[in-house]
RNA sequence: UGGGCUGUAGCCAAGCGGUAAGGCAUUAGACUUUGACUCUAACAUGCGCUAGUUCGAAUCUAGCCAGCCCAA
């Protein structure tokens, strides 16, 4: 008698709600979870869990409200205020998989005697044969799969996790889906910002819940030569053009900072390119560890593609070097390193 | 108060008699779980000012103004 309780970790969205319904179409045991992470200053909280309700409801499934407010404070808010001090650039959602949805949800998951824990994830679950073990890999959707994000949840788990939108290639199909089956959110918008910075005024954000403070500095070329004001060094990240406000003869990027002087450094595009990189914080999910070096594809933010490289492990960090270099690496984001679709681990760039 | 040079949008800059290129910045939109990147669009009835030559001037002429450089 197999045990096919799940805990899905429902948002109200169109995803979520169209993976209850497919779960219970696989003849899982479906109980909704939806965990109140922060407070939002505006009624779509209530909307929130009104559509949850609604959807649980007319699926036949219960379903739990999970008050984590105090837990996402300390590890993700915490860690987003502390990347942005050290002028790093976090990616908030990978805290909150690895705590919230795959490390919080899966107590409550075990403690209602679930045997597996499932999200609206674009991610993709498989028993390996050849590594011998259970495997994260990317799912079917292309450009908005959503391994990247996954890459530091414990490995332990991977068996006990269900993405029953692995397969799907178009976000339309799902929408369809809920259409068909009468669900009210099918044309639900879908979410874009950081979940916990609904109005994505981030500067704001930190302004008020941190101790980061606008602090005005020079903006300096690579050169040493003051091209302007910036306005607090949190306002930037690698990589960015927009909003320097410096006339030039070709268009500027910020390349670094330099934390001391209160500087933000900008450069053309040709210096924004990095070959070798290290990350740190790793975590590998195929294997216990990489004993020597290996070819992999890398990616280094949420949108980028990915590139060849070959990396080593030391300890608790990976050198990475590139087969060609890359636009714009910057610490604190993420590098997730692939072996064709299956997600070999990754880490924070330093 | 001798000589030379320059003055085109917020910045840089082309044009050198035929009815204001381009880049940067900015703004708007698209894309996006990074207000990033990228893409698309908008952005000087006017070329320091005033007269003049001409069918027609940013382009030629004169005067003036401003700035820079070299001599004294």
């Amino acid at each position: 008698m197999e045990n096919k309780k799940v805990l899905l970790g429902m948002s109200g969205g169109v995803d979520s709600s169209v993976s209850a319904l497919l779960l219970q179409k696989q003849g899982y045991e479906v109980i909704g979870a939806t965990l109140e992470l922060f407070t939002k200053n505006n009624n779509c909280d209530k909307n929130t869990y009104v559509d949850v309700k609604n959807i649980c409801e007319s699926l036949g499934i219960s379903h739990y409200i999970y008050n984590c407010k105090q837990q996402f404070k300390e590890h993700v808010i915490q860690d987003f205020i502390n990347c942005y001090s050290i002028c790093k650039t976090p990616n908030p959602c990978i805290e909150c998989n690895r705590y919230m949805k795959f490390g919080v949800m899966w107590e409550k998951a075990k403690e209602l005697g679930c045997n597996y824990i499932a999200t609206g994830h674009y991610a993709k679950t498989e028993y390996s044969e050849k590594y011998n073990r259970w495997v994260l890999k990317k799912s079917s959707a292309g450009k908005k799969d959503q391994s990247y994000v996954l890459w530091n949840i414990p490995k332990e788990l991977i068996e006990h996790i269900l993405f029953p939108l692995s397969d799907f290639h178009e976000k339309e199909e799902i929408r369809q889906i809920a259409r068909e089956s009468g669900l009210k959110v099918a044309d639900k918008p879908d979410s874009e910002d950081i979940c916990f910075i609904p109005d994505g005024n981030y500067k704001e954000f930190l302004e008020k819940n941190s101790n980061l403070k606008p602090q005005e500095g020079n903006i300096v070329s690579s050169k040493g030569e003051i091209l302007g004001k910036h306005k607090g060094l949190y306002y930037y990240t690698i990589g960015q053009r927009k909003g320097l406000g410096i006339s030039y003869k070709v268009p500027l990027f910020v390349i670094g900072f330099n934390q001391a002087k209160n500087e933000v450094i900008v450069g053309e595009e040709n210096e924004l390119y990095k070959k070798e990189i290290a990350v740190g914080n790793i975590n590998l999910l195929l294997v216990d560890e990489i004993k020597e070096q290996m070819e992999v594809e890398v990616k280094t933010r949420y949108s980028s593609k990915v590139a060849k490289a070959k990396i080593t492990q030391k300890g608790n960090r990976i050198d990475v070097i590139f087969e060609e270099p890359q636009r714009a690496i910057t610490p604190g984001q993420s590098a997730v390193f692939y072996i064709g679709d299956i997600v070999l681990g990754g880490g924070k760039i330093l």
